[in-house]
RNA sequence: GCCUCCAUCGUCUAGUGGCCGAGGACAUCGGCCUUUCACGCCGAAAACAGGGAUUCGAAUUCCCUUGGAGGCACCA
């Protein structure tokens, strides 16, 4: 049975966005789809990159663990569920890294240096005025041991720089093919951090190897690093793991998302009200294809069919339109109800403080109210966060808007008052106040009062609404009851009367 | 500047030598449906970066140019 074995391998220095998340599922797909065959067996690990002390933000591994497990990318190892291969976060790994480095030095793959941050920062200061290329210049690369001991003695601590052999390294890209680099375009790295961390170099590869990970699946911006990792295998005798470099997602500038364009962490997305299935099939099809036509795919079928070959080379600008539009349709797709639950919380949040809030009076009649809004807002909400917006005529007493919207256009204040006087004379004789009792009488009334139809419900609809734009009046009426109507009504024809007189 | 990768409609993509006078989706525009908005339906406009080469035949293979991106930290 071939294991497959993949990591997601944040460092909790910000929130996941798109792109780190994209990658996250990309190989949670794979992990999946290779335990779909009874052949295979996929695990899905997720490590904790926390090697950097001076970076470490506040609650980022709680907004990592929540961004994917709202995604529903439930990992096999890692945080909370332990493993086999643990500890799961680096900075509890310390030994380890440090041995490696150890073995690298003394088998001559490694080295101690004692230069400055000053000197080498004038180095490359230097290095780029003259429009070279930028790198350490191996100065502490062959220092004697009486050397070493000296700069020891004045109690400079060391960092361990990879010793770059020459010659030329060649790796198999699963998205690309073969890549080569030039060993002499690589510097001597830091594999160990003064402060006797790691570098992401060493511990990713030092990890990827104790944890028997099968294949790596990360971002492009890892390809040029690539070489260096495959040198480090090489020299402390493992066994490289395949490597798949997935292109990048683009901010709408066409560059590497970043805090300034583009990366908005994951869990604003839900905050705004996408749902996780049409983040997951948005993503996925960034950068995945499936076929010429599917562009609505389940998870089911993401899991079934996802396959490395049909990853894309190009790089993805994200497009928030076509997210909108796709988030749209799984929210028709929801039931009623199934809406009306997801909707709830954005509403209680939503809504202007000084509004009747649906829940705040009574819990059972404002849910009953609320239900019987959601099937009019349903279809016309692209994200959550819209639906207050929608919706928050309903809650209101007052309703602000211009008294100009009464007047249909070529109609005058004459004739929008007394169809208004006449349409709440009948209202308020009409006995069963739903949705097709009211067509049935209002449809005649515009006929009666020489108006078209468009004319006398467009008067209404702002009567009742304020907007000129809203759901079916019909329905919306009914929803709004009786009581509120003519209320509403009333107050429109004050405003007419008032207004330009 | 150096290294590496990439190159089909505005955007996401299909396309692995003839099925391509290039398909789908979003966005855009027009129409239908319709009480408005939305949904839905129909339609339009919209691309193989350029130049060579290979071939009977190239979006598909090769080379060059150009363009774009990523990397070049005691960050990941």
């Amino acid at each position: 049975m071939t294991q497959v074995r993949v990591r997601y391998a944040p460092s909790p220095t910000g929130y996941p966005h798109i792109g780190n998340i994209r990658t996250a599922l990309f190989n949670w797909l794979f992990a999946r789809h290779s335990s779909e065959s009874i052949m295979t067996k996929g695990s899905f690990i997720l490590r904790i990159e926390d090697t950097d002390m001076t970076r470490k933000v506040e609650g980022a591994v709680d907004t990592i663990l929540e961004s994917l497990r709202w995604l529903g990318l439930d990992w096999d190892e890692g945080p909370e569920v332990g493993g086999d291969f643990g500890p799961y976060f680096q900075s509890q790994r310390l030994n380890l890294y440090q041995s490696a480095a150890k073995q690298m030095i003394e088998q001559g793959y490694a080295y101690p240096c004692y230069c400055s941050p000053e000197r080498l920062d004038e180095l490359r200061t230097r290095q780029m005025q003259r429009k070279q290329p930028t790198g350490y210049d191996r100065h502490c690369r062959d220092l004697t041991l009486s050397e070493r001991s000296h700069f020891e003695e004045q109690g400079i601590i060391p960092v361990v720089r990879f010793k770059i052999p020459p010659g030329k390294t060649t790796f198999r890209d699963l998205i690309r093919g073969n890549v080569t680099f030039s060993n002499n375009t690589l510097d001597d790295f830091i594999i160990l951090k003064s402060d006797g961390f790691p570098t992401y170099h060493l511990a990713n590869v030092v990890d990827d190897h104790l944890m028997q990970i099968s294949h790596v699946l990360r971002a492009d911006e890892w390809l040029s690093s690539t070489p260096r990792h495959i040198l480090m295998y090489q020299s402390l005798g493992y066994e490289p793991p395949l490597f798949a470099h997935l292109t990048m997602i683009m901010g709408p500038d066409h560059t590497k998302l970043s805090k300034r364009y583009g990366a908005t962490s994951l869990i604003e997305y839900r905050q705004q009200g996408y749902l996780p299935e049409a983040i997951i099939n948005f993503l996925a099809l960034l950068g995945w294809s499936l076929d010429d036509k599917t562009t609505i795919i389940s998870r089911e079928d993401l899991i079934k069919h996802f396959s490395l070959e049909r990853l894309s080379k190009t790089a993805a600008v994200f497009d928030i339109k076509k997210l909108n539009w796709m988030n749209g349709v799984y929210i028709r797709q929801l039931s009623s109800e199934e809406f009306t639950q997801r909707a709830l919380p954005f509403l209680e949040n939503g809504l202007p403080h000084e509004m009747e809030h649906p829940l705040y009076h009574n819990a059972s009649t404002g849910m009953d109210y609320v239900s019987q809004i959601a099937p009019l807002i349903q279809e016309r909400v692209r994200y959550l966060a819209e639906v207050p917006e929608l919706s928050r005529f309903f809650f209101t007493e007052i309703l602000e808007y211009d008294t100009t919207l009464l007047l249909q256009k070529g109609m005058d204040k004459e004739r929008a008052t007394s169809a208004l006087q006449t349409a709440h004379e009948r209202l308020s004789i009409l006995s069963s106040f739903d949705a097709s009792s009211l067509e049935e009488l209002l449809r005649p009334l515009a006929v009666e009062l020489n108006l078209k139809t468009g004319e006398l419900f467009g008067l209404l609809r702002v009567a009742t609404t304020g907007q000129t734009a809203a759901p079916p009046l019909f329905q919306t009426m009914a929803v709004l009851g009786k009581e509120q109507c003519l209320k509403r009504i009333a107050l429109a024809l004050e405003k007419l009367l008032t207004a330009t007189s």
